[in-house]
DNA sequence: ATGAAAGCGCTAACAG
DNA sequence: CTGTTAGCGCTTTCAT
């Protein structure tokens, strides 16, 4: 008799209604994922990270991208709220929003943080040490005997950007450097206003031998802005980046980069979020898991020119 | 008193049940995106094409990535049909796939295709002359004198590789030049046997004087392998891709390539879609709509060496 | 084992 | 204008 129905629905492309299913059980299915308009390769990371726990689940992802949480957290919270999710992973910088962190508290709509920067004991988190990725590669560009060194800075909404200078300070003073803060620029993640920024960087009189760009998409920039000067790389000037995308492997010469395991780290707040939601937290899927950078090495740091 | 309740709810922070609405509207308010994992800045492309559609609208965007779409269509009908959608944006390939089509249909599941390059009068369609945009890139160019001339094609699975191909050879035979099938390579659209297959094409004793890349990432990958040989581009090597991605811009030397309106496109497509939904399909909305191409001229073509 | 009924939260249709 | 009711399609509980 069960499997008489079972045939019957099978006859029919019987397939039971969604919205049904999610009145009584009290949930969409539905799983949403913020995040602001960086490169288009760190969005499909994130986007593939998610989506790799999500498969075989019966969640799905809506993706609600917005641009500048940090102006007006509380649209992005209205949003997030009348979407119908079960829970939200929340990307930078809208991780680092206590006002939307409040609001989605106060509905009681779980969420996982992505390498958040601040209130590392809210929600869910993900985290991924900025300071320590930072410190990584300027201490890189240190090692190689580099002194005059230029700094484009991403977003300053994104708390990424001030972790990773964070770090480039606590590398420069263990070296016992001190930052020439007029060799720091401030960018926005894009190319186009890193190649500006490098630009400005490269027509000072006294040239910086390196440039630590907070992203690929900037480091890749000034390297273009090397070449239209004509100042070649990494012989006259070294170049590193920050994220290992695509970009970084190519360009020309490969950029040196920092490689942030993004989709890793979307997969596994997708799980903590699933194991909330499911209630399968065990212990481990409770604790906050900790990510870490690798420096790679590649073709555009060298050591400085006469040395 | 209608105030009184509308006060009372906003106090108590009241949302009303999208499912219980759901269940009632008979709809979900939920519009599905399929696509094939290509480059990250197409797949970014689409998705904010039709995000930009849906703002200020009911609908969400639910991302549905499948590969290998052309070897088990129904597995992706199924998901599909499952994700309790109101409609669905079909990108390439899974728009050509003919089964898939078919199992749609058979739910009365709205669909938009988003270009589309068979069964032209199924479900709502988003063109695009792949053939034309074909042609204009070889057309560019011939007329710059090249005669012997590399092909590396995309995915063949994809329709636009085919359609790309069929302008070449349009474009070729208006010239009066005949191709030269040992010079076409089969790539699958990345970077990395992309090039595999620019190095198979410079190491013949004759090498092309250019090179057709069927999109942009496998056109830098060409620019890459003329490096490592030490052939200068466009010196003694022309390039041209297709898409006017990110690294077009971003390479060096800027790459020749052809802009598709993707993100109009996928904007179109949701458009088209809504007013089916919503029934405010206009005259103007049944349309098929046709999109244009646009080829870039930038730095990586010139004259044939000797020219 | 099978069948009947209640109810999830909402909207629409109707009655007062 | 306010209030009541039926029912969307399903699952769960309870009765048979």
């Amino acid at each position: 008799m069960r499997r008489k129905v079972k045939e019957a629905a099978a006859a029919l492309d019987y397939h039971p209604n969604l919205a049904a299913q999610s009145l009584i059980a009290r949930r969409s299915f539905l799983i949403g994922l913020t995040y602001e308009r960086p490169s288009p390769s760190y969005v499909v990371e994130l986007q593939n990270g998610a989506l790799g726990r999500l498969e075989n689940e019966r969640y799905r992802l809506v993706v609600l991208p917005f641009n500048h949480v940090a102006s007006r957290p509380e649209e992005l919270g209205k949003l997030l709220l009348r979407a119908g999710l079960d829970g939200v992973l929340l990307a930078p910088p809208a991780c680092d929003q206590p006002l939307l962190l409040d609001m989605i508290e106060r509905q009681k709509l779980p969420y996982a943080r992505i390498t958040p920067h601040s209130d590392l004991d809210r929600g869910l988190v993900v985290a991924m040490d900025e300071v320590a990725a930072g410190h990584t590669v300027a201490a890189h560009i240190l090692s190689l005997g580099h002194r005059r060194i230029g700094v484009i800075l991403g977003d300053p909404s994104h708390a990424a950007s001030r972790g990773r200078m964070e770090g480039y300070r606590q590398a420069f003073s263990e070296a016992g450097v001190r930052i020439d803060e007029s060799l720091v620029g401030t960018g926005d993640f894009t190319h186009d206003v890193g190649y500006q920024v490098a630009r400005t960087l490269l027509d000072r009189p006294l040239r910086p031998t390196a440039i630590l760009a907070q992203n690929d998409d900037m480091a890749v920039a000034a390297i273009a802005a090397a070449r239209d000067l004509g100042v070649s790389v990494p012989d006259q000037l070294s170049v590193a980046g920050f994220d290992n995308s695509e970009v970084s492997r190519t360009a020309w010469p490969q950029l040196t980069t920092v490689h942030q395991p993004v989709r890793e780290m979307a997969w596994d707040a997708a799980d903590r979020l699933i194991a909330e939601l499911d209630g399968t937290g065990s212990a481990a899927a409770l604790q906050r898991r900790d990510h870490v950078h690798e420096l790679l090495v590649r073709a555009s740091t060298a050591a400085p020119p006469g040395l």
